[in-house]
DNA sequence: CGAGTGACCGCAA
DNA sequence: ATTGCGGCCACTC
């Protein structure tokens, strides 16, 4: 059979790279998508330590916010979001629960 | 291998 | 709204 052999890295890495234009995810949601539900602080180790070429700015915290350290701050993060058609508020993704990624075929 | 790190999460005060 | 704390995980050094 096949067992997962596929590190965590890989998977989260593979699912960030197919968020959508125009969608978000958080970390929680990838962490729970790579069958880790409590692996979210993990998400974001990769984010900091993981490939720099996947779009990371499509993962918010779980309120819909900028990320804490990405680079260039906060507002950075929600000027890339803005680049994706996003609109930010205040720090906060408009209408996450529209805007949220929900994986593949549900 | 052990300790430290981190772009988290949820809850309590 | 803000701050603090514990928990759980994978990665780096």
């Amino acid at each position: 059979m096949h067992k997962s052999n596929e590190s965590f890295r890989k998977t989260i890495e593979s699912l960030v790279a197919l968020v959508p234009v125009g969608s978000v995810t958080t970390y929680g949601d990838l962490a729970t998508m790579a069958g880790a539900p409590f692996a979210a602080r993990a998400v974001g180790g990769l984010a900091h330590y993981g490939d720099i070429n996947l779009p990371w700015h499509r993962v918010v915290n779980s309120k819909g916010g900028m990320a804490r350290g990405y680079p260039g701050g906060m507002e950075s993060h929600a000027r890339q979001l803005r680049l994706d058609g996003i609109k930010v508020t205040k720090y906060k993704v408009d209408n996450f629960e529209e805007l949220r990624w929900h994986g593949i075929a549900r």
